[in-house]
DNA sequence: CCGATATACTCACTGAGTGACTAGCATTAT
DNA sequence: ATAATGCTAGTCACTCAGTGAGTATATCGG
């Protein structure tokens, strides 16, 4: 009955969404809104795709909607996170994000707005992990640089690109310290 | 028969794949591997997710493959593409990149590599482009930062990230045109 | 009363990506 | 000699990502 595997990635919109959830239980569409304008520079998802991941939360159990029978609105189902959908929040809130640009970009900030959020006090570890997590980062892939064979162009250049961006990320993360007070 | 719509957006492995067959006809094992050596710093999918996308582009007619009965090995398909394959790159490799992070990472530096191997005169113009596109880009992106209130804590944090990142192409752009001479 | 816009959601689809599996051949270790 | 390992070559069935068209009601200005 249950899906066998769930292959989501800790970058999939599924986890805001669940967040969102927890914080406050909404209908799809006024979920999908607060996406949009809370966290809207970093998640862009249509209407369609947050229903689509709402109806396999729910298949998997992570939330439950019921039909709200307000009268003199269209019909609407109601979402709330289960227990289990909590466990697998927090689990997701509390690894690690990966160091990758675009991990950097979609799956740190959305850690850190509910980190933030809902445990204040851990923000400002979860930043310095983050760096410390971000310069380890940096040295491997400029090993890798030295490793690799003066004809790759191609593969250098994408190379120095990524230790650029990386440079310019922990540049950024000590900002991220101003949102805490 | 034919599907109705193709959705592939210009960051798809697709283009990579079709690139590489139009340069050299080959069968789907050696094909991985010559885009995990080539441009694997940029471009990492698995083997059978190359063969999903060589079906497709067989589907639609880009590439046709034909059983090569070579005894001694076992049974393999030798794929090149065809007129309408290399209409339909060419028209990618021409329209220009997206400006976002991800697509300059992956899409230009594609688009990079095929020019330098294919059309080398055009480069030096791929980059110069970029690079006005890039300046434009980073104008909007700081414009949006300026408009976005000051509570908005999250939001702006994913801006200033970027401006960040795309100054920091800025200044790679430019290492690119070594790769010229 | 009419049309535009906002609310609220469904459906069918293409495309991205994974992981388990099959199978032949060659090399290496025992 | 043979057993184990690993490379070559590919298939299959699946989940997840994301789009676009379509449905239907409510609200509000003109």
């Amino acid at each position: 009955m249950s899906p066998k595997h769930t292959y989501a990635s800790r970058l999939s919109p599924e986890y805001p969404l669940l967040g969102l959830l927890i914080q406050q239980p909404a209908h799809g569409y006024s979920l999908h809104q607060r996406l949009t304008t809370d966290l809207g520079q970093f998640w862009r998802i249509s209407l369609s795709q947050a229903y689509n991941i709402l109806k396999r939360l729910e298949t998997h159990g992570f939330i439950i909607g019921q039909m709200q029978e307000h009268v003199g609105t269209p019909a609407r189902r109601h979402f709330e996170a289960t227990p289990k959908g909590v466990k697998r929040f927090e689990e997701w809130l509390f690894t690690p994000s990966g160091s990758s640009v675009r991990a950097i970009r979609v799956e740190f900030l959305t850690r850190l707005y509910f980190t933030l959020a809902i445990y204040k006090e851990r923000a400002s570890h979860l930043i310095d992990e983050q760096i410390t997590e971000n310069h380890k980062h940096l040295e491997i892939i400029k090993g890798a640089l030295d490793l690799l064979p003066l004809d790759q162009t191609i593969n250098r250049l994408a190379l120095e690109l990524r230790v650029r961006q990386l440079e310019s990320i922990l540049d950024w993360l000590p900002q991220c310290s101003t949102a805490l007070g």
